[in-house]
DNA sequence: GTTCATTTCGGATATATTCCTATCTGCGAT
DNA sequence: ATCGCAGATAGGAATATATCCGAAATGAAC
């Protein structure tokens, strides 16, 4: 749908500004790692881009794609799922959001929950340190990995 | 505290059932790895309990580490944080509980909360496939990072 | 005691990430 | 428009991490 190229080229004129803002320049292989995570649904890691945009950009190399990805991250124009460093997934939606994960295939969906996002902390995890948001992960398994044969009955 | 020792012991002997009952053997490499999870509360990944052991069972290989959690995984008797395998870290905890993940180093600390144990998932989700649980995750920086000057005033 | 799953050990392999350096380029100054 | 340079890239090598393999030794369970 339209509003949903309008919202991935707002998300592109965040980024432009978000690098101008920090002083990095605005390179055509940024650009273009930039657009494939705002386009992208799948939360995918550094290996999944790189390939997705060398069909654009095929001298692309995976060295710039890690680079960029963590600058971002640094810049805080992106997040990642999970606390790891190693085979990070990354995510261009800033604003409060949820997750649900197949445990099987590793499939990972956005999706956004008035609730959730009002969650507040309990008195003793302040004390663990400076919060800064909450979020919601539900675990199952997707619909293509319990066999995919429609709504089941039972 | 006692009351600590004793759910550590009360997890080990869990253990050694749930092998028993898999019909696996209980050795004593598989024994101080359960252990060392079970009393570590920073949800050590491979190399941690391989090198923790280590000072307790000089022999142990990495090789053992890696097949005995994975293991305990498929088994149930453990789970993992996130959802990827390489450079996973592990939880003996296979109780409804939450955590607390430091953005910077990585900490990452359990906490139980009665509200959001209770927390239901909207339908919108329920179409992505068959829920499991449900598990809120909170982001921040810990004390340490912070520049641990003690609670800090404002 | 016997049996057989398990462990160790070294090395092979696969994957993931970072480093190095020659080359290239965005962009501010001219 | 074009120049110059700091910063960026490509490509491959180097490193780190994770896993697998097979042969021989070990030890848990009966």
């Amino acid at each position: 749908m339209e509003s949903d190229s309008t919202q991935i080229e707002q998300r592109v004129q965040r980024f432009c500004a978000g690098l101008r803002n920090a002083g990095v320049k605005l390179t055509h292989q940024r650009l273009e790692i930039l657009r494939e995570l705002a386009v992208s649904h799948s939360h995918p890691d550094a290996e999944t881009v790189h390939r997705q945009v060398r069909k654009r950009v095929p001298t692309l190399s995976l060295d710039t794609v890690y680079r960029t990805l963590w600058m971002l991250l640094d810049l805080g124009l992106i997040t990642t799922l999970g606390p790891f460093r190693g085979r990070a997934r990354f995510d261009t939606n800033v604003q409060p959001h949820h997750h649900f994960f197949c445990k099987k295939c590793g499939l990972a969906r956005d999706f956004t929950c008035a609730e959730y996002d009002q969650l507040t902390v309990p008195i003793a995890v302040e004390t663990l340190g400076e919060v800064d948001r909450v979020e919601v992960e539900v675990w199952g398994v997707c619909a293509d990995c319990t066999g995919n044969a429609g709504p089941k009955p039972g």
